[in-house]
RNA sequence: GUGAGUAUAGCUCAGUUGGUUAGAGCGCCGGAUUGUGAUUCCGGAGGUCGUCGGUUCAAGCCCGAUUAUUCACCCCA
């Protein structure tokens, strides 16, 4: 058969895994320093758990697993005659793959709320799965990177969270843009303008302005019936680019008081704060997933640097009141952010950001010349090994030439010939492949000069 | 789920209004050089033109279906 892989998933070579995890790395230590500690899930849960969390949308995305055995049997047969395929999933599935860190993350404090010291700070780097059709920075399979506290409503988490992205995408090297905005401000937009009952609708729509523009979110916000009046209002509220000038608008709601003042406790707390990349406060920020209530991020390639790259949001996240009251457990607020590992990946390879130092991993390949010296280059290259120092051999004796190429093909900065000359006089050929250079030195001096 | 594009050597791609034996660059293998890779020179291998069907004297090229893939919409990281 002809081999191939699942549409939407990839294979890593051995270069991109190393890529992959200087992300990964990156991200873990600056979750560590803020005092996060790591859990992990499984990549199944019951499909109950999933179902009914993500809106209709992420129901129709999520994977579901066939039950085993003779999964006809049980099978809900009235429902399958009836072509009612909504109906005949869970008579055929029990089981389906994670579409998210925070809901698995949710049921995870629920099951272990006795054993945990709230408030809990948890991060969590594994995949996620969805069945959505593959596109530019959009796979079926994908990391995610999620940081989030629960347990309690103190706003010093949502500055420390925008101080972790922050760092983390200064010791990336790439520039972004933190957007943060407040669901509290954007229900009390609803509110003035007098479309409580319209708020989804609302949000939606203005969550496509940098796409659609101001016309288009007005558009869609009267096709989704919203009075032109209102979005007239909203239209011309978006507009304001400060907390100051947005404030007296909206003196007559309380929800969107609180909002303000949300954002304005959060950056009274960064300052001084050195911030390496730009925090704005975007009232257009809105994000689809309606279980956030207070604040709300979003972070971006900055644009202004990089005018030509095409990539959406690299990282998203928000407060949540209530998570966990669908598992049963009432008044747990949370809040958290994502990194999108893969996204970021993609940014970095683009802008050509990563490390070349970070590619190399084997420092010396030992190149034998004939059968009499193999064994000795084997004794020698445990020695190297034994100092430390990664390094292999060529696993027979056979023309240089070959073993040669081979070397410079897996990018080794060093080789090691020992023939029978070199065997008689404990001096061993230490070559340079980058310069060519070469010199014959004893294992001590080898293993003085790569160990530097 | 909806729409558009693409499918030719291991990879990236040419291929004329349909007309002899389908090409290039890179990579791969061998040699120049039996103790030196990357550089140079010479030689070589490698294709059912995604798959199935149709039109035609003749199809890589035209038509239909199908699969894969890319991009966009919806939604999202």
């Amino acid at each position: 058969m002809k081999p191939s892989i699942l549409k939407g998933t990839r294979d890593f070579t051995p270069e991109q895994v190393i890529k992959r995890n200087y992300i990964f790395d990156t991200i873990k230590r600056v979750f560590i320093k803020y005092g996060f500690q790591p859990i992990e899930t499984p990549a199944m849960e019951n499909l109950e758990t999933l179902t009914g969390k993500y809106g209709e949308e992420g129901d129709k995305l999520l994977f579901k697993v066939l039950n085993n055995g003779n999964f006809l049997e049980k099978a809900d047969k009235n429902a399958i005659e009836n072509g009612d395929y909504k109906k005949a999933v869970p008579s055929l599935s029990k089981r389906g793959l994670r579409y998210d860190l925070t809901v698995p993350f949710a049921r995870f404090v629920v099951m272990n709320q006795h054993d945990l010291a709230f408030p809990f700070k948890r991060y969590q780097i594994q995949p996620v799965w969805r069945a959505d059709n593959p596109q530019k920075g959009r796979y079926q399979e994908f990391y995610q990177c999620d940081v989030d506290v629960v347990g309690s409503d103190s706003l010093v988490y949502e500055a420390e969270l925008s101080q972790i992205y922050d760092e983390v995408f200064a010791a990336l090297g790439v520039q972004v843009v933190i957007s943060i905005n407040n669901r509290k401000i954007l229900a009390g937009l609803a509110e003035a303008v007098g479309i409580e009952d319209h708020f989804m609708d609302m949000t939606i729509a203005i969550d496509k302005l940098d796409k659609i523009g101001l016309e288009g979110v007005q558009k869609e916000m009267l096709e989704r019936g919203i009075p032109r009046a209102a979005s007239d209002k909203i239209a011309q509220i978006l507009e304001v680019q400060t907390l100051e000038v947005l404030k007296p608008l909206l003196q007559d709601s309380k929800t969107g008081r609180k909002g303000i003042e949300e954002l304005e406790t959060v950056f009274s707390l960064l300052e001084g704060y050195n911030m390496h990349n730009t925090l704005v406060f975007d009232i257009t920020l809105a994000r689809g997933l309606n279980y956030y209530t207070g604040c709300i991020f979003e972070v971006k390639a900055n644009t202004k640097v990089y005018p030509n790259l095409k990539m959406g949001s690299i990282g998203g996240g928000g407060r949540y009141d209530d998570l966990t009251s669908v598992f049963g457990l009432n008044n747990v607020s949370g809040v958290g952010i994502s990194f999108g590992a893969e996204r970021v990946y993609d940014v970095m390879e683009e802008l050509n950001l990563f490390p070349t130092a970070a590619e190399q991993q084997l420092k010396v390949m030992f190149i034998a010349l004939d059968e009499s010296t193999f064994p000795y280059a084997f004794r020698a290259l445990n020695q190297v090994r034994s100092a430390g120092i990664n390094a292999e051999i060529y696993p027979e004796p056979s023309k240089m030439k070959k073993q040669m190429k081979y070397a410079n093909a897996r990018n080794v900065p060093f080789v090691i010939l020992v023939g029978t000359e070199e065997m008689a006089s404990g001096k061993l050929g230490l070559k340079n492949m980058a310069s060519g250079e070469q010199k014959n030195l004893t294992l001590e001096e080898i293993v003085g000069q790569l160990s530097n």
